[in-house]
DNA sequence: TACGCTTATTGGAGCGCTCCAAAAAGTGAC
DNA sequence: GTCACTTTTTGGAGCGCTCCAATAAGCGTA
């Protein structure tokens, strides 16, 4: 008969008395108190080691450490825009000692009473908005709140980090219009960062005195809303010769109606998303696309969170808004006919 | 001059106070107690609005009471596999009132000393994980643990929960070999997966008396490695017509490999995939692959779990695996010239 | 009005830590 | 050996909750 009764988890008494030493000292050793003889650490790290210890998170952040821990509201797993910038954030983070914590927001949707809940309950230092936010996401006072990726939906007392979502879609039409595009249209959808790029679509075809479409699938921006919007394009101005479009994802559903065409891409028309998510520097997509610099979004998230986080002062809200930049790939030549 | 003194949350005895009851009462109310009067309840919640108070986890688990989290340990966020997984094991957990913390484990590698032990720090009930487990993955015992996805690399005392990746390997095989495909080729990694799809497409290959090569590219089952597997592979054996892929991940470099070469797909070369992830489903790639039943993997991971989180019963380790399905789409045809 | 019984409410103990002030152990100069 | 320090180690208080036993309140009924 093997004893599997879940044994409660060993406490740092637990880990005290194998060691021979007071609770405190255990205390110590763990936090890598400096002031520790040699001989106490090793007797402690033994004993840890050999009773399978694991300090309680719970307790440590109840009797008043901080968590080191900083939550993240992500919108959807499956839009990869994001990881690059948890990336930059968790590069940011970790030198300090801070773990993230991520949440799909979509999918806890019907768990908690609001999105931020659990977050709230677990005692996080700080927490990254990398959503749309929304008025159902109020956040306590002296909480220290980076909204991330995006600049419109006011988040009170956080920090805004995004990049230019107006200037990047302005980048990506005029590239199309310099590569000799005069027959362009954008597929876009209702958030607020596909809003901004939809008016910098809109400034850089004013400004040639040109007119373009605008075309939304069912509103999101997903691969099948940009599959709708580019056939609906494709339909209404079939001599379109270049398509820029809201995502990534959008793009690779552009991709697919350019496909069903017939179209060949470039050659027959042009198409670039934004993001530079992992999909689009696919060797099957090679997609030219605008590099909304979410690794230094994530950065300069993590930046602005740890200065608040240890230093008292009382920093006043900033914006930060990252200049996006064209990566040019394979999916954009000229128009086959000037 | 506004006082935005980092004042720390309310506690259950602010809402006590203002609610004008003992801090008992409002624990009581915040479980939901059926012997609680109205106007006590009420007067309860009211207070816990006006003051925005959340209780604190860290307490309520160091009280005593269980933190109804499972921890989910994710091998990396980029390979959408795990997206279907995480919504069954969700739906089955959420009725149950169970929520869930996902870990990207290649992200967090760095960051604490094992795998787990951000997880362990922090009492979670219950433990999925969807990776290859490591040496590493040393768990208390006790505490309950389903490996999903899996089926290798053994976790001691876990249950395991996989679809039948030398089955499903089979599975796809086959379905080539039905279409009149007697030149493939498979596209393999070095993960426990991969090595059991492979199996299954030897068996199918054998059971025809065929030989077929199997290729890799630099080891992992990216696209990148699906791309260079697949260039290998129409270098060294140009009359292939199908292709099976360890995953949908390698497929997609399949695909550009094949238009690289410009074959096109399905009719000069068939690709399948596994996993049945949301790429294989867009309207671009509309890959035929196999479908690993992640949701169901989910779903019986979470039922698995929430049963030897409730009951103190020692249930026996078992091995639940399901049956994988083909989930044809367009990237498959029968060969030009049988 | 008092009695038992059920229902609603309360105070106290304790979960496993951190933090702090105080005690113990070293250390060196006299 | 003593004294004044410095370094290392310790016990106690308390973080915000849950759980439990105990009390208070309500409610019929004798």
């Amino acid at each position: 008969m093997v004893n599997s009764r879940p044994s409660r988890p060993p406490t740092i008494y637990d880990v005290a008395r194998t060691a021979g030493v007071s609770k405190s000292l255990v205390s110590l050793v763990l936090r890598g108190s400096p002031s520790v003889s040699e001989a106490r650490r090793t007797a402690v790290l033994e004993a840890v080691e050999q009773l399978g210890y694991r300090p309680s998170q719970a307790a440590a952040t109840l009797a008043g450490a901080t968590t080191r821990t900083i939550g993240v509201v992500i919108d959807d797993f499956r839009n990869l825009w994001f990881v690059s910038l948890l990336q930059g954030l968790q590069e940011g983070l970790a030198p300090h000692g801070f773990r993230i914590a991520v949440s799909d927001h979509t999918m806890n949707a019907h768990v908690e009473a609001g999105p931020l809940d659990g977050f709230l309950a677990m005692r996080v230092d700080g927490l990254v908005i990398a959503t749309e936010p929304t008025p159902a996401m109020r956040v306590p006072v002296g909480l220290p709140v980076v909204v991330a990726g995006s600049r419109l939906g006011v988040v009170l007392g956080a920090d805004v980090v995004a990049d230019d979502d107006r200037l990047g879609g302005r980048l990506a039409t005029e590239h199309l219009l310099e590569l000799g595009h005069r027959r362009l249209g954008h597929l876009t959808g209702d958030g607020g960062a596909a809003r901004l790029r939809a008016e910098g679509f809109r400034d850089a075809v004013r400004a040639r005195g040109l007119r373009a479409p605008e075309v939304r699938g069912a509103g999101r921006t997903t691969e099948e809303d940009g599959y709708r919007a580019a056939r609906r394009l494709l339909d209404e101005a079939p001599a379109t010769t270049a398509v820029f479009a809201a995502n990534d994802t959008m793009a690779m559903g552009a991709l697919a109606a350019a496909r069903e065409r017939g179209l060949r891409v470039p050659e027959d028309l042009s198409v670039i998303g934004y993001d530079d998510s992992p999909i689009a520097a696919t060797h099957l997509l090679q997609l030219t696309t605008v590099d909304g610099r979410n690794a230094e979004v994530g950065a300069a998230a993590a930046e602005r969170l740890v200065r608040r986080v240890t230093t008292t002062a009382d920093e006043p809200v900033r914006t930060a808004l990252l200049t996006p930049r064209l990566m040019p790939r394979s999916s954009c030549a000229g128009p086959r006919d000037g």
